[in-house]
DNA sequence: CGGCATCCCCCACGATACTG
DNA sequence: CAGTATCGTGGGGGATGCCG
């Protein structure tokens, strides 16, 4: 049996400390930074749970997922892109060590 | 009559100078240093006219065709939305002025 | 003309410590 | 837990000068 209280996260939301988790190598100063900002520029929205210690929950906007689809496509094109951009790399890097 | 010479650039080459009146506040330095990691990566080439002055062309190639190409959609998406951003900017301005 | 080399400044970001 | 505050630094990038 599935219960939903109030205080439970929608399926889309996600808290701050989970967001770090999917990010590693994301220091938490930046964490804060960049969500304030996606915020700021109404890509993110903010929900606070009044406990103690409180809760947090980040979702993407309507704004924020139409970003997401745009840059979908770009990243299909790295994933199909990345290896031939590193034999580029590569080969450049023998030619500076022949010549 | 249109003339073209073995020293003529091919209609989809620009010349150096002419990127960076295209770009207006971007630096030499800059669009050197850029023009440099993009050849590296495979995404333009670079054809140098032996000549006294020299004179060097740019054009992207295939890869960097199909880059371009995906980074249509994201300007398209940025176009539509600039407006919109700016104004969540600004009603977060407002939030901060009141209190 | 089309750069590269040098100097220099600034701030983006990490690390650490503290708080409601 | 979910941040802010503070400090220190690496390197991104501008300005200038030189060169083939």
């Amino acid at each position: 049996m599935v219960v939903r209280t109030l205080a439970d996260a929608a399926p889309d939301e996600v808290r701050f400390a989970e967001l770090g988790r999917r990010m590693p190598g994301v220091s938490q100063k930046m964490l804060s930074v960049t969500l304030r900002s996606l915020a700021r520029d109404g890509l993110v929205s903010r929900r606070v749970e009044p406990t103690v210690p409180p809760r947090v929950f980040y979702r993407l906007t309507g704004l924020g997922l139409s970003l997401e689809a745009a840059l979908a496509g770009l990243r299909t094109w790295a994933e199909e892109h990345m290896a031939e951009i590193d034999r580029a790399n590569d080969a450049t890097d023998r030619e500076l060590a022949e010549g």
